[in-house]
DNA sequence: TAATTGTAAATTGTTAACAATCCGTTTGAC
DNA sequence: GTCAAACGGATTGTTAACAATTTACAATTA
């Protein structure tokens, strides 16, 4: 029963995570609208969970919303933006870590390992949705441990950022980034652990 | 026509600003539960653009939403998350000046002084609601010149930060601060507006 | 032919009814 | 008397139908 309380509350969430997904591994077009009614079809529900979803991302910058005209994909931040929301991203994540990195429990260490498995596979089968997915689960794990508080802010930064993810290239670059970051974090070194975020975040 | 085509988009938008602001006055409580039903009958409407306000308000921070229990008010950050958020804010709001500033036009500096000076009358009057109003509408308007994309997380920002707006005295130094502002922007002076900004987000 | 108006289909916005869940209270067993 | 299960009202979650708006296309006119 509390499988089914989490997935039924989880549908918008799932719903929203599955499309942001797609949109960020540029599988949508910008120029075609999205429909709702297909939407519906697909996942199975009717329009009001579609629709609430289709705010959500909206709201987070994934997509652009207009009166009576529906969604479609956001175009990238320009040039000067983006440095800025990368100079927040790495502001708000040096800031997580140095609340959680001393709270970190082995279990958090297995946990960030398990992700880190996961982004090395991702990488060596060169699944790049599922790259990108593992990428940002690492960061994202390290910032709700901070602060659930703190985790929709760095959601729209990093959403916008990764409008135009470029820089799925050179795996094994990621991978080693990543492992830097792990390590730091498991040696409970928040200057290295930073260091290593800073890297990882260009 | 056009203007009942504005009124109905911004339904929902008008219902979330109208919440939001009296949040962040302090006219609720966060021990009692938001009820969607009496806030339908008070906008005088379904329970649906309700839901979706609330929805936002949630994803802004200014609301906290929890399955099947409804949303209630969120509570203020920690100290800590306070100072990441101003250090944010405070970034995002030079990147706009410095991005707008140059792009102004005498009619912005009308909508300045108009804001300024309704945020003069509502100090005189000691209205904390339209003091707050006034504040907030002045540095939207310097972010939303520099990049509509970035409203959405300055929104998300200051909402949490406003959630104990603990400063809502020494009316005589808001006025004068916010004379700082527009008076730099005026002289189209990005270092003196920078300081005057950053002198005002304490 | 080009521009404009009219019309119908498609799409979004809103509503009200229904289903599922939560919460306080009562009932019953021990 | 105490605790747990069950009942019922209240509330949220979802759905399908309806209303309003947009869009594409055909018909009309200059």
């Amino acid at each position: 029963m509390q499988l089914a309380e989490q997935s039924v509350r989880s549908m918008r969430e799932q719903i929203v995570d599955t499309l942001r997904a797609e949109v960020l591994a540029g599988a949508w077009s910008n120029h075609a609208p999205v429909r709702e009614q297909a939407l519906a079809e697909r996942f199975g529900v009717s329009r009001g969970p579609i629709r609430d979803a289709l705010q959500e991302l909206s709201r987070e910058g994934v997509l652009v919303y207009r009166p009576n005209k529906g969604v479609r994909v956001n175009t990238p931040p320009a040039e000067a933006e983006r440095q800025l929301l990368q100079a927040m991203r790495r502001e708000m994540e040096s800031f997580c870590l140095s609340q959680c990195i001393d709270q970190l429990t082995p279990t958090d260490d297995e946990q960030l390992a398990d992700i880190l498995a996961e982004l090395t596979r991702a990488c060596d089968s060169g699944d790049l949705s599922s790259i990108a997915d593992c990428d940002l689960a690492m960061h994202r794990y390290l910032v709700r441990s901070a602060s659930s508080e703190l985790e929709a802010i760095w959601q729209s930064i990093t959403s916008r950022l990764l409008m135009d993810y470029s820089r799925i290239d050179r795996f094994d670059q990621i991978v080693s980034e990543h492992e830097a970051i792990v390590e730091a974090v498991k040696q409970r070194d928040l200057k290295s652990a930073q260091q290593a975020i800073n890297a990882n975040i260009i």
